[in-house]
DNA sequence: TAGTGGTCTAGACCACTTC
DNA sequence: AAGTGGTCTAGACCACTAA
């Protein structure tokens, strides 16, 4: 009956428990691999594979030179609905996602979002979402959206070529897509924006998303898909958010349906 | 300017492609770890380290004495607000997670859910939830969810004492807490759901969880929180469940707020 | 009991970061 | 150049599953 768990995963929980206990700040520097080997707590891979752990858990970070090293925990970033509200965008000239930055008290600064726009053919998930045959030309204006130098999410919205054409979503320019960003253009082209679907799921990153949002080893995304439409039903905008799943929280109120009474209520 | 990527991860991606590509189908079995070392793809911990690359992302399913397998990919269960309607369980008998399986197309067969009742003192956001001090008393109905044999969430119902006491959910009964579920039982002791409000978030699963849930490693659970209240405000019932993040969308649909415009919308 | 994955070691050598 | 993590090997032995 000798002990079943491996060796490593004692090794991890033990750092693990000492972190979570404050025992190691935030910071600071854990022993290095080779240190625990002559201290005779196992091989150097043996070690190693616990630091992996540790690292897959989000608890600390690896860099070669540096050390190993306990990692701050990162402040939820809070998504309610409210973020969306009309009076931000069509009366002030405050986007969305600027406005989340100011409800979490932090500042804004230009060009912490890259943008691109391009003419694409629609991938089967847009050309559903806007009801056009898969492959149609639709515009894509991508975004990656950076907390300071680091990158927390990225935006892709797609527009039906005759809502946008003309406008000023079509032009490149890096930054917002000019005052009050993307629906601010909608509204004064005359589609004014009414409700929308969220729809969310995690899943694993590619290879390509862990790089370019700078994810630890093992973290997860969470893909998100919006779907505006305009009071008669029209889409107007369909777009993809990839996000660091550990950084983000969503919130959503809503009434409790009741389809054996309201009638008019719709969808 | 040699090969820069590790070879167990080229080997990794080389499988992941052929897994992606259908040329393993779902179900079948990738070569053994000890045939791809005397084939010179390298040593058995290399090998094995590509395996586990390939397991962490989910696509295959190492088991000792069996082999690694190609793992089926299991369809998203999709959860809307529709799951709620009033109309399912005030009327019918129908509990809103029978609801989410008719939905789908699958089943239903009693005891697919253990409960556990019991009177417990407030954990931090559950207090804060219900407005009341930490440490007060609450019922806690936890239930194991699961689909056949295959557990697919936990969820934890909270009820404030005076909500509840002598009614069927303080009834420490497997299976739904009888007829409608817990909000007809709400409804008839005079509590009428009117909204709620759910929070997501993703995370790293405790080791408990992992077990329970069944995740495969390196898998995340996907957090959420349930706030429903009565029309005058009042909180009947907070719950927080734990998903397995691969197995679940969600889906929300809202108007567009407008802050400037509605002015008897309240929160 | 045979089959197959899982852990562990000792040591060599590589690669990135900081000085 | 020194420091620190990352990869790789060959082989021993352990642990769980299925027949």
């Amino acid at each position: 009956m000798a002990p079943k768990t491996p060796k490593w995963r004692d090794l991890a929980d033990r750092f693990g428990e000492q972190i979570r206990n404050g025992e190691y700040e935030p910071g600071q520097q854990l022993p290095q691999i080779r240190e625990l080997v002559e201290a005779g707590e196992g091989s150097k891979e043996t070690v190693h594979r616990a630091y992996k752990a540790l690292e897959a858990e989000g608890l600390v970070t690896m860099t070669r030179g540096h050390g190993t090293v306990v990692r701050p925990k990162s402040p939820l970033k809070r998504l309610g609905i409210a973020r969306y509200d009309k009076a931000k965008w069509r009366d002030g000239d405050e986007v969305a996602f600027i406005a989340d930055r100011v409800a979490s008290g932090r500042t804004y600064s230009r060009n912490e979002q890259t943008q691109n726009v391009s003419r694409v053919k629609a991938p089967a998930a847009v050309a559903e979402a806007h009801g056009l045959p898969e492959g149609a030309d639709v515009y894509a204006r991508a975004r990656l959206v950076k907390e300071g130098t680091q990158p927390t999410h990225t935006l892709t919205s797609y527009y039906r070529p005759e809502h946008v054409e003309g406008t000023r979503i079509v032009d490149p320019t890096p930054g917002p897509a000019g005052r009050g960003g993307g629906f601010r253009v909608l509204y004064d082209a005359g589609y004014e924006i009414d409700h929308m679907r969220e729809e969310l799921f995690a899943r694993v990153p590619t290879a390509e998303e862990a790089q370019l949002l700078q994810l630890s080893p093992g973290e997860w995304v969470v893909e998100l898909h919006r779907t505006t439409y305009t009071a008669d039903g029209t889409v107007v905008e369909f777009a993809v958010g990839v996000h660091a799943a550990s950084r983000f929280a969503w919130s959503y109120d809503f009434k409790v349906p009741d389809s054996a009474a309201t009638e008019g209520e719709s969808k």
